[in-house]
DNA sequence: CGCTGTCTATGACAGCGGTCATAGTAGTGC
DNA sequence: GCACTACTATGACCGCTGTCATAGACAGCG
C-alpha cells in the first residue's frame, strides 16, 4: 500500500478509496480526500472536472484493478496453488488488516454500492465493472487449477460474496471469527470442485489441483 | 411488510430502515424519514430524543429482529425443513424483491455497518447485535435439522456472509445472478452438514434432514 | 374551569457539503 | 521578452443537515 513517490492525482484516488472505505461514500468529503493525500484543493476540480462522482468512481475502479493484482501475486506466489489456499489468501488480507490496524475499514467497493448504488448510476455501474474485474482473475485461477470451466465463475462469485459478506460482520463484530470461519468451512467445498485426474466421479475429497495449463 | 396501521414511532423506525437500505446512512435525512412515515417532523426529537443516532440504531435492531422472524417463519412452514431450503428461502426473498420491485434498496444492517462501524460505536454494536439475533436463529435451525451443533453457528455464518455479498454483488450487477449463484452452490455443502442417521462417515450427499427435535 | 402530560408544529441556527469563479504561480516553447 | 498550458490557491455561494427553542393542540382528569 505504498502511497508516496506517485502523483497527485493517483494519491487522490488513493486517498479516497481508503477515506470511503472506513467513513463511506457520503460522508466522505472533497476536501478531506485532499487532505487526506496532502494535496492542494485547487487540484480537484483540475484533475476530476466531473466532481466527486469522478472521483468516487475511479476509486472504486482502483479497488478492483487492486483486488485482481493481489490474485495474480498469489498465483506468483511459491506455493502450490490451491482453491482453498487462493481463498485463504484473500482472506487472510483482511484477517492481517484488522490485526495490525483494527477495525476501522471495510471493502471500497461494498461502501460504494452501498451508497450509490440507488442514487448514483455510473457509480454502480463503477462498482459491477470493479467486482467483474475481481471474478474475472479468481475463475481464471480456478480453471488453472483444475475447476471445470462451468463452476469456476460461480465458485469465484461465492468466494468474493462470502467474503464480502464476513468483512460486513467481522467490522461490526470486531472480530475475525466470520473472517476465519468462511475459510475453514469454504476450503473443502472449493478443494473438492477441482476434477480429479484418474477417477471420474471426482469426490469431494479429490486430493491434488491439476498443474497449471499456462 | 405492512406499514400502516402502527404509531408513528413504529413508522418511523420502519421508514428510516427502508431509506437506510436504500440510500445509505449518512444519505438519509430525519426528514427524509418523517416524511416517509407521514408522520410530522416534531414527533421525532420527541419520540428519538437521542436524535439520529438513537434512530439508526432501533432500525438496525428492528432489521435484525426481522431477519430472526423470518427464520421462524420459514420453520413453520409446510415443507420438511433442510438446511439448503433454509439457505434458498432466505435468499428468495431477495430475488423475490428484486424482481418485483428492483434493485433499489439492500440490506439496511450493512448499510449501517459500512457507513457507521467506525464512526458511531453505538450503531456498530447495534450491527452486531443485528447480527447475531439473525445468526442465532439460523444456527438453531440447523442443529434442530441433525446438523452437529459444532458446526452450526460456523455454518449460519456462512450463510448470511455469503447472502450479504450477494446482495452487494446483485445490487451492483442489477442482476440476481449473484444470488442465485451462491444458492445453488452453498446448498450441498449445507445438506452435507446432516448428520446421516445410521452411518458413521457421514458422506457428503446424505440425504435426509433429521426430524426436529423439539 | 384549570392543570398536566403527550404529542404536534414551525422557525431558527450553526455547520458543513460540493461546486463555481477568479486569480495566482510555475514551467515550457519560441 | 511573450504566449500558453498545467497546476495551485482562495473565497464565496447555496443548499442541506441535525438540533434546539418555542409554542400550539388536545386529551384526561379533578
Amino acid at each position: 500500500m505504498a502511497e508516496s513517490a506517485h502523483g497527485p492525482r493517483e494519491r487522490m484516488v488513493f486517498s479516497a478509496a481508503q477515506l470511503i472505505r472506513r467513513d463511506g461514500v457520503t460522508a466522505t468529503g472533497m476536501r478531506d480526500v485532499a487532505a487526506h493525500a496532502t494535496a492542494p484543493r485547487g487540484s480537484l476540480q483540475h484533475y476530476f472536472p466531473g466532481g466527486k462522482e469522478q472521483l468516487v468512481n475511479e476509486a472504486v475502479d482502483w479497488a478492483g484493478r487492486y483486488a485482481g493484482k493481489r490474485v495474480a501475486r498469489f498465483l506468483a506466489g511459491p506455493a502450490t496453488p490451491t482453491p482453498s489456499g487462493l481463498f485463504a489468501a484473500m482472506v487472510r488480507q483482511w484477517t492481517d488488516e484488522y490485526g495490525t490496524e483494527g477495525f476501522a475499514a471495510g471493502c471500497p467497493v461494498a461502501a460504494a454500492t452501498v451508497d450509490c448504488a440507488e442514487s448514483v448510476p455510473s457509480t454502480r455501474e463503477a462498482a459491477a465493472t470493479a467486482f467483474a474485474t475481481w471474478t474475472g482473475p479468481v475463475a481464471r485461477a480456478l480453471t488453472d487449477m483444475g475447476v471445470p470451466s462451468e463452476r469456476a465463475e460461480p465458485l469465484a462469485t461465492l468466494m468474493i460474496s462470502a467474503l464480502e459478506g464476513a468483512i460486513l460482520i467481522a467490522r461490526a463484530e470486531q472480530d475475525v471469527r466470520a473472517l476465519t470461519t468462511v475459510t475453514r468451512e469454504l476450503g473443502p467445498l472449493l478443494d473438492a470442485a477441482v476434477e480429479a485426474e484418474g477417477e471420474e466421479g471426482g469426490g469431494p475429497q479429490a486430493r491434488g489441483p491439476r498443474t497449471r495449463t499456462r
